[in-house]
DNA sequence: AGCCGATCGAACCGATTGGTACCATCTGAT
DNA sequence: ATCAGATGGTACCAATCGGTTCGATCGGCT
Protein backbone atom coordinates (compact mmCIF):
# COMPACT_ATOMS: atom_id res chain seq x y z
CA UNK A 1 0.00 0.00 0.00
CA UNK A 2 1.83 3.07 -1.24
CA UNK A 3 0.36 5.61 -0.17
CA UNK A 4 -2.21 6.06 2.83
CA UNK A 5 -5.36 6.08 1.29
CA UNK A 6 -6.71 9.27 3.35
CA UNK A 7 -3.53 11.20 3.54
CA UNK A 8 -2.60 14.57 1.82
CA UNK A 9 -0.14 14.63 -1.01
CA UNK A 10 1.57 17.87 -0.13
CA UNK A 11 5.64 18.06 -0.28
CA UNK A 12 6.08 20.90 2.17
CA UNK A 13 3.49 19.58 4.59
CA UNK A 14 5.41 16.28 4.36
CA UNK A 15 8.24 17.51 5.03
CA UNK A 16 7.21 19.73 7.75
CA UNK A 17 5.43 16.60 9.48
CA UNK A 18 8.42 14.82 9.24
CA UNK A 19 10.64 17.28 11.05
CA UNK A 20 8.11 17.71 13.35
CA UNK A 21 7.87 13.90 14.42
CA UNK A 22 11.50 13.51 14.38
CA UNK A 23 12.49 16.34 16.92
CA UNK A 24 11.41 14.00 20.08
CA UNK A 25 12.62 10.78 18.90
CA UNK A 26 16.42 12.06 18.30
CA UNK A 27 16.51 13.90 21.29
CA UNK A 28 14.90 10.71 23.50
CA UNK A 29 17.05 8.18 21.57
CA UNK A 30 20.45 10.29 20.66
CA UNK A 31 21.72 11.09 16.99
CA UNK A 32 23.03 7.72 16.43
CA UNK A 33 20.62 6.33 18.73
CA UNK A 34 18.35 4.93 16.27
CA UNK A 35 19.01 3.98 12.94
CA UNK A 36 17.60 5.50 10.04
CA UNK A 37 15.05 2.24 9.40
CA UNK A 38 13.77 2.26 13.05
CA UNK A 39 13.60 6.05 12.38
CA UNK A 40 11.55 5.93 9.52
CA UNK A 41 9.43 3.59 11.42
CA UNK A 42 8.46 5.87 14.41
CA UNK A 43 8.50 8.96 11.58
CA UNK A 44 5.46 6.78 9.23
CA UNK A 45 7.12 7.67 6.71
CA UNK A 46 9.50 5.47 3.98
CA UNK A 47 12.86 6.00 3.59
CA UNK A 48 12.67 7.35 0.12
CA UNK A 49 10.60 9.75 0.77
CA UNK A 50 13.05 10.35 3.92
CA UNK A 51 15.83 10.90 1.67
CA UNK A 52 14.18 13.10 -0.77
CA UNK A 53 13.60 15.52 1.44
CA UNK A 54 16.94 15.51 3.00
CA UNK A 55 19.21 13.82 1.31
CA UNK A 56 21.66 12.34 3.87
CA UNK A 57 20.28 11.36 7.42
CA UNK A 58 22.40 14.38 8.74
CA UNK A 59 20.58 16.42 6.52
CA UNK A 60 17.52 15.68 8.40
CA UNK A 61 19.37 16.34 11.88
CA UNK A 62 20.57 19.61 10.47
CA UNK A 63 16.97 20.66 9.98
CA UNK A 64 15.47 19.10 12.96
CA UNK A 65 17.94 20.98 14.88
CA UNK A 66 17.23 24.20 13.33
CA UNK A 67 13.82 24.12 14.07
CA UNK A 68 14.25 22.99 17.86
CA UNK A 69 16.74 25.56 18.17
CA UNK A 70 14.02 28.16 16.87
CA UNK A 71 11.37 26.91 19.01
CA UNK A 72 13.17 27.17 21.80
CA UNK A 73 14.36 30.38 21.59
CA UNK A 74 10.95 31.42 20.86
CA UNK A 75 9.58 29.89 23.95
CA UNK A 76 11.64 31.64 26.40
CA UNK A 77 11.60 34.90 24.53
CA UNK A 78 7.72 34.56 24.75
CA UNK A 79 8.10 33.50 28.32
CA UNK A 80 10.32 36.88 28.99
CA UNK A 81 8.05 39.31 27.06
CA UNK A 82 4.75 37.61 28.73
CA UNK A 83 6.58 38.97 31.98
CA UNK A 84 5.99 42.28 30.78
CA UNK A 85 8.31 44.96 30.79
CA UNK A 86 10.44 44.91 33.98
CA UNK A 87 13.71 43.45 33.13
CA UNK A 88 13.51 41.38 36.51
CA UNK A 89 9.88 40.21 36.16
CA UNK A 90 11.40 39.04 32.69
CA UNK A 91 14.16 37.23 34.16
CA UNK A 92 11.74 35.80 36.43
CA UNK A 93 10.23 34.39 33.86
CA UNK A 94 12.79 32.74 32.00
CA UNK A 95 13.91 30.66 34.71
CA UNK A 96 10.68 29.79 35.79
CA UNK A 97 10.12 28.44 32.29
CA UNK A 98 13.05 26.55 32.05
CA UNK A 99 12.58 25.02 35.52
CA UNK A 100 8.99 24.02 33.98
CA UNK A 101 10.89 22.22 31.31
CA UNK A 102 13.54 20.55 33.59
CA UNK A 103 10.24 18.59 35.34
CA UNK A 104 9.23 17.36 31.81
CA UNK A 105 10.18 13.13 32.05
CA UNK A 106 11.16 13.44 28.85
CA UNK A 107 14.07 16.45 29.83
CA UNK A 108 17.36 15.36 28.54
CA UNK A 109 19.81 18.56 28.21
CA UNK A 110 19.59 20.97 25.72
CA UNK A 111 19.12 19.06 22.63
CA UNK A 112 21.52 21.42 20.52
CA UNK A 113 24.37 20.76 23.50
CA UNK A 114 24.02 17.26 23.13
CA UNK A 115 23.88 17.07 19.26
CA UNK A 116 27.31 19.03 19.56
CA UNK A 117 28.81 16.69 21.85
CA UNK A 118 27.33 13.59 19.31
CA UNK A 119 28.69 15.32 16.07
CA UNK A 120 31.77 16.63 15.80
CA UNK A 121 30.76 18.37 12.74
CA UNK A 122 31.01 21.67 11.44
CA UNK A 123 26.94 22.02 10.35
CA UNK A 124 25.95 21.11 14.16
CA UNK A 125 28.62 23.00 15.89
CA UNK A 126 27.86 25.92 14.04
CA UNK A 127 23.59 25.48 15.12
CA UNK A 128 24.41 24.85 18.73
CA UNK A 129 26.73 28.46 18.19
CA UNK A 130 23.77 30.51 16.83
CA UNK A 131 21.62 28.89 19.50
CA UNK A 132 23.43 30.21 22.23
CA UNK A 133 24.05 33.36 20.23
CA UNK A 134 19.85 33.21 20.58
CA UNK A 135 19.80 32.91 24.04
CA UNK A 136 22.63 35.82 24.72
CA UNK A 137 21.13 38.34 23.10
CA UNK A 138 18.07 37.49 24.77
CA UNK A 139 19.32 38.23 28.14
CA UNK A 140 22.05 40.59 27.16
CA UNK A 141 18.65 42.66 26.16
CA UNK A 142 17.45 42.01 29.66
CA UNK A 143 20.56 43.09 31.17
CA UNK A 144 20.75 46.25 29.11
CA UNK A 145 16.88 47.35 30.27
CA UNK A 146 17.68 46.39 34.16
CA UNK A 147 20.54 49.20 33.54
CA UNK A 148 23.43 47.01 33.97
CA UNK A 149 26.97 48.54 33.83
CA UNK A 150 28.35 45.88 31.16
CA UNK A 151 24.83 44.38 29.70
CA UNK A 152 27.11 41.81 27.52
CA UNK A 153 29.45 40.71 30.26
CA UNK A 154 26.04 40.59 32.54
CA UNK A 155 24.55 39.03 29.59
CA UNK A 156 26.94 35.84 29.40
CA UNK A 157 26.98 35.47 33.00
CA UNK A 158 23.67 34.89 32.87
CA UNK A 159 23.55 32.42 29.90
CA UNK A 160 26.12 30.42 31.86
CA UNK A 161 23.59 30.46 34.76
CA UNK A 162 20.69 29.03 32.31
CA UNK A 163 23.47 26.19 30.47
CA UNK A 164 24.91 25.69 33.84
CA UNK A 165 21.16 24.92 35.25
CA UNK A 166 20.23 23.17 32.23
CA UNK A 167 23.35 20.67 32.51
CA UNK A 168 22.75 20.37 36.23
CA UNK A 169 19.30 19.74 35.81
CA UNK A 170 19.97 16.85 33.62
CA UNK A 171 22.39 14.86 35.58
CA UNK A 172 21.55 15.25 39.39
CA UNK A 173 18.46 14.81 40.94
CA UNK A 174 17.68 17.75 43.04
CA UNK A 175 14.83 19.16 41.16
CA UNK A 176 14.66 22.77 42.62
CA UNK A 177 17.94 23.67 39.33
CA UNK A 178 16.02 26.37 38.19
CA UNK A 179 15.20 27.75 41.39
CA UNK A 180 18.76 28.15 42.28
CA UNK A 181 19.67 29.62 38.84
CA UNK A 182 16.99 32.51 38.89
CA UNK A 183 17.74 33.32 42.61
CA UNK A 184 21.64 33.81 41.23
CA UNK A 185 20.69 35.52 38.32
CA UNK A 186 18.77 38.48 41.03
CA UNK A 187 21.85 38.47 42.23
CA UNK A 188 24.25 39.48 39.53
CA UNK A 189 21.27 41.68 38.12
CA UNK A 190 21.14 43.91 41.37
CA UNK A 191 24.74 43.83 41.70
CA UNK A 192 25.82 44.90 38.30
CA UNK A 193 23.31 47.88 38.17
CA UNK A 194 24.61 51.02 37.14
CA UNK A 195 22.71 52.78 40.01
CA UNK A 196 24.78 52.43 43.30
CA UNK A 197 22.82 49.39 45.51
CA UNK A 198 23.13 52.04 48.51
CA UNK A 199 22.53 55.02 46.26
CA UNK B 1 56.39 -9.46 15.33
CA UNK B 2 53.86 -10.29 18.45
CA UNK B 3 55.30 -8.59 21.06
CA UNK B 4 57.87 -5.67 21.01
CA UNK B 5 61.52 -6.38 21.46
CA UNK B 6 61.88 -3.77 24.69
CA UNK B 7 58.81 -4.14 25.83
CA UNK B 8 57.48 -4.98 29.80
CA UNK B 9 54.85 -7.61 30.04
CA UNK B 10 52.90 -6.33 32.81
CA UNK B 11 49.50 -6.35 32.68
CA UNK B 12 48.75 -3.82 35.38
CA UNK B 13 50.96 -1.59 33.46
CA UNK B 14 49.44 -2.50 30.11
CA UNK B 15 46.06 -1.36 31.52
CA UNK B 16 47.14 1.83 32.62
CA UNK B 17 48.80 2.85 29.71
CA UNK B 18 45.87 1.93 27.52
CA UNK B 19 43.75 4.14 29.43
CA UNK B 20 46.62 7.21 29.42
CA UNK B 21 46.63 6.61 25.77
CA UNK B 22 42.81 6.40 25.51
CA UNK B 23 41.75 9.32 27.01
CA UNK B 24 43.13 12.18 24.81
CA UNK B 25 42.00 10.16 22.29
CA UNK B 26 38.49 9.55 23.24
CA UNK B 27 38.26 13.17 24.03
CA UNK B 28 39.13 14.27 21.12
CA UNK B 29 37.03 11.51 18.55
CA UNK B 30 33.87 11.37 20.92
CA UNK B 31 33.07 7.71 21.95
CA UNK B 32 31.61 6.60 18.84
CA UNK B 33 34.06 8.80 16.43
CA UNK B 34 36.55 6.01 16.22
CA UNK B 35 36.25 2.27 15.91
CA UNK B 36 38.14 -0.41 18.04
CA UNK B 37 40.35 -0.85 15.06
CA UNK B 38 41.40 2.16 14.94
CA UNK B 39 41.80 3.11 18.18
CA UNK B 40 43.98 0.16 19.11
CA UNK B 41 46.37 1.31 16.58
CA UNK B 42 46.35 5.04 18.27
CA UNK B 43 46.99 3.05 21.36
CA UNK B 44 49.38 0.85 19.66
CA UNK B 45 48.24 -2.35 21.27
CA UNK B 46 45.90 -5.14 19.58
CA UNK B 47 42.52 -6.03 19.96
CA UNK B 48 42.85 -9.03 21.89
CA UNK B 49 44.84 -7.28 24.31
CA UNK B 50 42.21 -4.26 24.58
CA UNK B 51 39.31 -6.88 25.06
CA UNK B 52 41.13 -9.40 27.46
CA UNK B 53 41.36 -6.03 29.81
CA UNK B 54 38.20 -4.27 29.47
CA UNK B 55 35.82 -6.81 28.00
CA UNK B 56 34.28 -4.81 25.68
CA UNK B 57 34.50 -0.82 24.32
CA UNK B 58 32.48 0.02 26.65
CA UNK B 59 33.96 -1.02 29.27
CA UNK B 60 37.12 0.83 28.23
CA UNK B 61 35.30 3.92 27.61
CA UNK B 62 33.86 3.28 31.59
CA UNK B 63 37.15 3.07 32.66
CA UNK B 64 38.88 5.92 30.91
CA UNK B 65 35.69 8.49 32.14
CA UNK B 66 36.62 7.24 35.61
CA UNK B 67 39.85 8.16 35.34
CA UNK B 68 39.03 11.35 33.74
CA UNK B 69 36.74 12.63 35.85
CA UNK B 70 38.99 11.73 39.04
CA UNK B 71 41.64 13.27 37.05
CA UNK B 72 39.86 16.58 36.53
CA UNK B 73 38.57 16.62 40.24
CA UNK B 74 41.98 16.10 41.49
CA UNK B 75 43.12 18.99 39.67
CA UNK B 76 40.47 21.64 40.48
CA UNK B 77 40.66 20.72 44.20
CA UNK B 78 44.65 20.56 44.24
CA UNK B 79 44.39 24.15 42.77
CA UNK B 80 41.83 25.60 45.07
CA UNK B 81 44.12 24.05 47.95
CA UNK B 82 47.34 25.56 46.54
CA UNK B 83 45.94 29.28 46.68
CA UNK B 84 45.90 28.90 50.34
CA UNK B 85 42.96 28.69 53.32
CA UNK B 86 41.16 32.08 51.89
CA UNK B 87 37.67 30.28 50.36
CA UNK B 88 37.78 34.03 48.09
CA UNK B 89 41.57 32.66 46.56
CA UNK B 90 40.40 29.31 46.04
CA UNK B 91 37.50 30.28 44.52
CA UNK B 92 39.91 32.51 41.95
CA UNK B 93 42.15 30.10 41.90
CA UNK B 94 39.34 27.36 40.37
CA UNK B 95 38.37 29.51 37.61
CA UNK B 96 41.62 30.30 36.53
CA UNK B 97 42.78 26.82 36.87
CA UNK B 98 39.04 26.57 34.14
CA UNK B 99 40.32 29.23 32.03
CA UNK B 100 43.41 27.70 31.60
CA UNK B 101 41.83 24.80 30.58
CA UNK B 102 39.23 26.56 28.36
CA UNK B 103 42.41 27.87 26.43
CA UNK B 104 43.68 24.54 25.68
CA UNK B 105 43.33 24.13 22.01
CA UNK B 106 42.37 19.85 22.35
CA UNK B 107 39.68 21.79 24.55
CA UNK B 108 36.15 20.61 23.60
CA UNK B 109 33.94 20.85 26.70
CA UNK B 110 33.57 18.42 29.44
CA UNK B 111 34.51 15.06 28.65
CA UNK B 112 31.49 13.16 31.04
CA UNK B 113 28.79 15.83 29.94
CA UNK B 114 29.86 14.72 25.98
CA UNK B 115 29.84 11.14 26.60
CA UNK B 116 26.31 11.26 28.86
CA UNK B 117 24.98 12.43 25.61
CA UNK B 118 26.76 10.65 23.38
CA UNK B 119 25.95 7.22 25.25
CA UNK B 120 22.65 6.79 26.96
CA UNK B 121 23.40 4.47 29.14
CA UNK B 122 23.23 4.17 33.07
CA UNK B 123 27.06 3.36 33.99
CA UNK B 124 27.93 6.71 31.85
CA UNK B 125 25.25 8.75 33.26
CA UNK B 126 26.22 7.25 36.81
CA UNK B 127 30.23 8.11 36.38
CA UNK B 128 29.19 11.72 35.10
CA UNK B 129 26.66 11.95 38.18
CA UNK B 130 29.49 11.76 40.60
CA UNK B 131 31.93 13.49 38.55
CA UNK B 132 29.44 16.43 39.14
CA UNK B 133 28.59 15.68 43.18
CA UNK B 134 32.91 15.61 43.11
CA UNK B 135 32.54 19.28 41.71
CA UNK B 136 30.06 20.15 44.46
CA UNK B 137 31.96 19.03 46.87
CA UNK B 138 34.20 21.51 46.39
CA UNK B 139 32.41 24.53 45.79
CA UNK B 140 30.18 23.53 48.28
CA UNK B 141 33.38 23.15 50.90
CA UNK B 142 34.45 26.59 49.50
CA UNK B 143 30.93 28.67 49.99
CA UNK B 144 31.29 26.83 53.62
CA UNK B 145 34.32 28.14 54.74
CA UNK B 146 33.35 31.45 52.93
CA UNK B 147 30.10 31.74 55.73
CA UNK B 148 27.60 31.18 53.32
CA UNK B 149 24.44 31.12 54.22
CA UNK B 150 23.38 28.42 52.76
CA UNK B 151 26.28 26.90 51.60
CA UNK B 152 24.43 23.93 49.81
CA UNK B 153 22.61 26.09 47.20
CA UNK B 154 25.33 28.74 46.90
CA UNK B 155 27.56 25.28 46.03
CA UNK B 156 25.20 24.79 44.01
CA UNK B 157 25.40 27.80 41.92
CA UNK B 158 28.71 27.94 41.77
CA UNK B 159 28.63 24.38 40.19
CA UNK B 160 26.31 25.96 37.40
CA UNK B 161 28.61 28.69 36.80
CA UNK B 162 32.00 26.20 36.61
CA UNK B 163 29.25 23.94 34.06
CA UNK B 164 28.04 27.02 32.07
CA UNK B 165 31.43 28.61 31.50
CA UNK B 166 32.63 25.39 30.18
CA UNK B 167 29.37 24.88 27.85
CA UNK B 168 30.29 28.60 26.76
CA UNK B 169 33.88 28.24 26.72
CA UNK B 170 33.13 25.02 24.52
CA UNK B 171 30.78 26.60 22.07
CA UNK B 172 31.14 30.36 21.61
CA UNK B 173 34.32 31.93 20.63
CA UNK B 174 34.98 34.69 23.43
CA UNK B 175 38.12 33.29 25.54
CA UNK B 176 37.16 35.16 28.64
CA UNK B 177 34.79 32.65 29.87
CA UNK B 178 36.49 31.67 33.07
CA UNK B 179 37.43 35.44 33.80
CA UNK B 180 33.22 36.30 33.91
CA UNK B 181 32.27 33.16 35.38
CA UNK B 182 34.75 33.88 38.01
CA UNK B 183 33.20 37.54 38.60
CA UNK B 184 30.09 36.39 38.81
CA UNK B 185 30.95 33.40 41.41
CA UNK B 186 32.28 36.96 43.34
CA UNK B 187 29.48 38.40 43.39
CA UNK B 188 27.22 34.99 44.51
CA UNK B 189 29.54 34.91 47.52
CA UNK B 190 29.83 38.26 48.57
CA UNK B 191 26.39 38.27 48.61
CA UNK B 192 25.36 35.05 50.21
CA UNK B 193 27.85 35.64 53.28
CA UNK B 194 26.16 34.99 56.55
CA UNK B 195 27.33 38.56 57.52
CA UNK B 196 25.47 41.69 56.35
CA UNK B 197 27.12 43.70 53.11
CA UNK B 198 26.57 46.92 55.56
CA UNK B 199 27.30 45.61 58.84
C1' DA C 1 -10.63 10.74 -17.76
C1' DG C 2 -5.87 10.87 -17.59
C1' DC C 3 -1.34 12.11 -16.41
C1' DC C 4 2.44 13.49 -13.11
C1' DG C 5 4.47 13.23 -9.03
C1' DA C 6 4.49 11.89 -4.27
C1' DT C 7 4.53 8.02 -1.44
C1' DC C 8 5.05 3.22 0.48
C1' DG C 9 7.08 -1.17 1.13
C1' DA C 10 10.63 -4.14 0.42
C1' DA C 11 14.56 -5.84 -1.47
C1' DC C 12 19.13 -4.86 -1.96
C1' DC C 13 24.05 -2.98 -1.56
C1' DG C 14 28.75 -1.98 0.07
C1' DA C 15 31.00 -0.39 4.03
C1' DT C 16 31.84 -0.42 8.68
C1' DT C 17 31.19 -2.00 13.20
C1' DG C 18 32.21 -4.59 17.68
C1' DG C 19 33.95 -8.77 18.80
C1' DT C 20 36.40 -13.60 18.28
C1' DA C 21 39.93 -17.05 17.05
C1' DC C 22 44.48 -18.42 16.07
C1' DC C 23 49.27 -18.44 16.12
C1' DA C 24 53.96 -16.82 16.43
C1' DT C 25 56.73 -14.48 19.52
C1' DC C 26 58.49 -12.38 23.45
C1' DT C 27 59.04 -11.58 28.75
C1' DG C 28 59.51 -13.05 33.43
C1' DA C 29 59.83 -16.31 36.91
C1' DT C 30 61.58 -20.79 38.18
C1' DA D 1 66.88 -23.94 30.14
C1' DT D 2 62.20 -24.14 30.33
C1' DC D 3 57.42 -23.08 30.76
C1' DA D 4 53.32 -20.14 31.51
C1' DG D 5 51.31 -16.13 30.35
C1' DA D 6 51.02 -11.67 27.99
C1' DT D 7 51.10 -9.61 23.58
C1' DG D 8 50.88 -8.31 18.40
C1' DG D 9 49.17 -9.23 13.98
C1' DT D 10 45.94 -10.98 11.01
C1' DA D 11 42.11 -13.02 9.34
C1' DC D 12 37.54 -13.56 10.11
C1' DC D 13 32.51 -13.22 11.52
C1' DA D 14 27.67 -11.75 11.97
C1' DA D 15 25.14 -7.67 12.51
C1' DT D 16 24.04 -3.21 11.49
C1' DC D 17 24.46 0.94 9.19
C1' DG D 18 23.32 4.69 5.68
C1' DG D 19 21.81 4.86 1.27
C1' DT D 20 19.76 3.24 -3.46
C1' DT D 21 16.49 1.20 -6.49
C1' DC D 22 12.10 -0.40 -8.24
C1' DG D 23 7.42 -1.32 -8.84
C1' DA D 24 2.76 -0.60 -7.19
C1' DT D 25 -0.47 2.79 -5.86
C1' DC D 26 -2.73 6.82 -4.66
C1' DG D 27 -3.81 12.10 -4.66
C1' DG D 28 -4.16 16.49 -7.24
C1' DC D 29 -4.34 19.21 -11.25
C1' DT D 30 -5.82 19.75 -16.01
Amino acid sequence: MPVAKGSTIDPARTRAAIIEAAIPVLYERGLDGIGVAELCARLSVSKETLYRHFGTKEGLIEAVLEERSERMTRWLTGAAAAAGNDPHDQLAAVFDALQQWYDDPVFRGCAMLNAAAQHHVEAVRAITARHLDGYLDLLTGIADRAGAADPHVLGRQLLMLVEGATVVAAHQDAADSGEHARQAAFTLLSASSRTSPCG
